[in-house]
DNA sequence: CTGGCGATTGAATGCGAATGCCGGCTCGCC
DNA sequence: GGCGAGCCGGCATTCGCATTCAATCGCCAG
């Protein structure tokens, strides 16, 4: 009645190529010939050894193969909580793209930016081939890993002093559309609803927004502090009409989830209409942001470019490193919504 | 005008713990031991050594340390794009806790189920301690990883002939609660979305809520495919209509995006009043079913502890290889939001 | 003053696979 | 038939670190 414990637990330990080896009569080296892609042996020898590694079990032992050839083929993906939440797409885009290219991903996700020195060290001593990292990195971080090496390529970040490369979608540009789009329109009155202030991306976007404003001569914009998620939205618009003592034409969310939270607030809190009352634009294009009930106007990052460029960048300069850093900006996706009132 | 050329492209190859050894004064095995937890070293020794890591720079090189240790200290998790789209925090919570275990994330990512076997393989070849899967095995790939001795927790999955450890949510239960609810509020013309035939997922959540509508004496259900995503949601209230001749009263969807998506076409396409004129439901509990705009009944998955369980339960089989199996359920939590029509 | 025990340290070995080098064998060409 | 050119496969070494075994040192008790 008992069941059969399984054989294997701690087992005889796993084939070895000297195990392949001998079962197949020939010599390790032969072996490790036969399944290093691209080495010289005959097709007798392929036969014998194949045979011989499937009935022993054999599976090349990637530890070993990266201590001698010194690439690990890994690399490291680093993103901070938020970068997760809001696109979730990423990840899978950027295993799947290295994926093809025999390459695995190392995951290390940062709560809070504080411990990027610990995860930068694991990093390190894994000894991946290369980094993505869409959380902030310091220059002397920066430094840190160009002394060893490997080569980094920033997502959505500026390259800093040109010491690493980096893709990102052009912010500047789209901010500038959204508030031309919406002083165009007429609105006149504007409040901003930006993310945490440690967060480069939203104080490039909310700098852009304000700037372009002040172009066009509005003035007194009314800025409040967020923290990306819906709840600030929501909070965002309710501290936006307390301190104004009434409704703004229109509220630019440094992110498309504070804006949903904002047209919820402003729907179900204020009885603002959205947009007829109140114009909301946000910024990303997640998948929320079309749902129909949103439709939100925003400008929406081409994640599967820049992904693409990303994992292309980093190969490039895995390949060689001596190639210099490299900046690639993309344009941001223009979508005009439901959730402002435009002229186009 | 040159930029000065980083000096360590492929540089003087990285410190070692002879380098180390040898600055230091004294013996590599000295050096291995001061970085080694819990081994004997004197104060001096230490202080000697740690002086010589800094100097040259040295960090532990964790690939030969895996070599001899035979630990990788790596796990593969494995989502489906699927997983990721719909619970972004899963990965988040799953490498912070095995983070704080010293344990680094492999990541694999699905696009189809049938990239299972290429992408086993390469767990097996990183010997990965250990495996969590948020994606369908079949009951031969496990005996492999079970032969390979590598402990595997599936995640949201039931144990198949109990071959390896298991953490769901109750999703029998929580379907059951949706429909009695439902039910006794009166609602008797109900439709179904479901999701991928070959999600179990979706099999079981529609099985179940198929198997209490018939105890509760409701026939005539409708049922329409969909793929969990947002538009499958739209055009499958749209198909359930269509061939219905008429509005139901409620729709019980196999997830909560597709909730929302039926929700946004009963109000924009049909003109039906959520929940006045139709009810609908989901299951997870992600993020944007809790938008003020849809305010879903649903059931959420207990996300943090259900990953706190995953993770313990590796770790545990980890350290002893020959735990029997184990399966841990989680109840849902019932949330009865705004978008269905209950008594409670 | 000396035996003995525990704490350290060093030398040597091995984890599993890749690769430079070399000897042997086959094949082609004159 | 002879000779040179490739191919191929084997031997030995190496990657960086953990660990075993033995040697050494310090120190306390007898």
């Amino acid at each position: 009645m008992e069941k059969k414990a399984s054989q294997h637990k701690r087992g005889p330990r796993r084939a070895t190529s000297y195990d392949v080896a001998q079962v197949a009569g020939v010599s390790q080296s032969a072996v490790s010939r036969v399944f290093k892609a691209g080495a010289s042996a005959s097709a007798e020898m392929r036969k014998r050894v194949r045979a011989a590694a499937k009935q022993v079990g054999y599976r090349p032992n990637a530890i070993a193969r990266g201590l001698i050839t010194q690439r690990s083929n890994m690399v490291a993906v680093v993103i901070s909580r938020m970068t997760n939440l809001y696109y979730p797409e990423l990840l899978v885009q950027l295993t799947q793209k290295f994926s093809r290219h025999g390459i695995r991903v190392l995951l290390f996700t940062l709560e809070h930016e504080s411990e990027i020195d610990l995860v930068l060290e694991q990093m390190l001593q894994y000894q991946v081939d290369g980094i993505v990292t869409a959380a902030m990195l310091r220059p002397e971080q920066l430094a840190l890993i160009d002394e060893a090496g490997i080569p980094v390529a920033l997502y959505n970040r500026r390259s800093q002093d040109g010491l690493a490369s980096a893709v990102r979608c052009d912010q500047e540009e789209g901010e500038r559309w959204l508030v031309a789009q919406l002083v165009e329109a007429g609105h006149r009155r504007f409040a901003i609803i930006s993310g945490p202030e440690d967060s480069t991306v939203s104080v490039e976007r909310t700098a852009s927004a304000m700037q372009k404003l002040a172009e066009l001569g509005i003035e007194n914009i009314h800025v409040v502090g967020g923290d990306y998620s819906y709840e600030s939205g929501r909070s965002g618009l309710a501290a936006i009409v307390e301190q104004l003592g009434r409704s703004p034409d229109a509220v630019i969310a440094a992110n498309d989830v504070m804006a949903i939270g904002c047209i919820d607030a402003a729907r179900q809190e204020f009885g603002l209409p959205v947009p007829e009352a109140l114009s909301v634009v946000g910024f990303d294009g997640v998948g929320p942001a079309r749902y129909a009930a949103y439709n939100l106007t925003t400008v929406q990052q081409p994640v599967e470019r820049m992904t693409q460029a990303a994992v292309a960048m980093l190969l490039e300069r895995i390949e060689d490193p001596l190639l210099p850093p490299e900046e690639r900006i993309f344009a941001g996706a223009k979508v005009a919504g439901g959730s402002a009132r435009l002229l186009i």
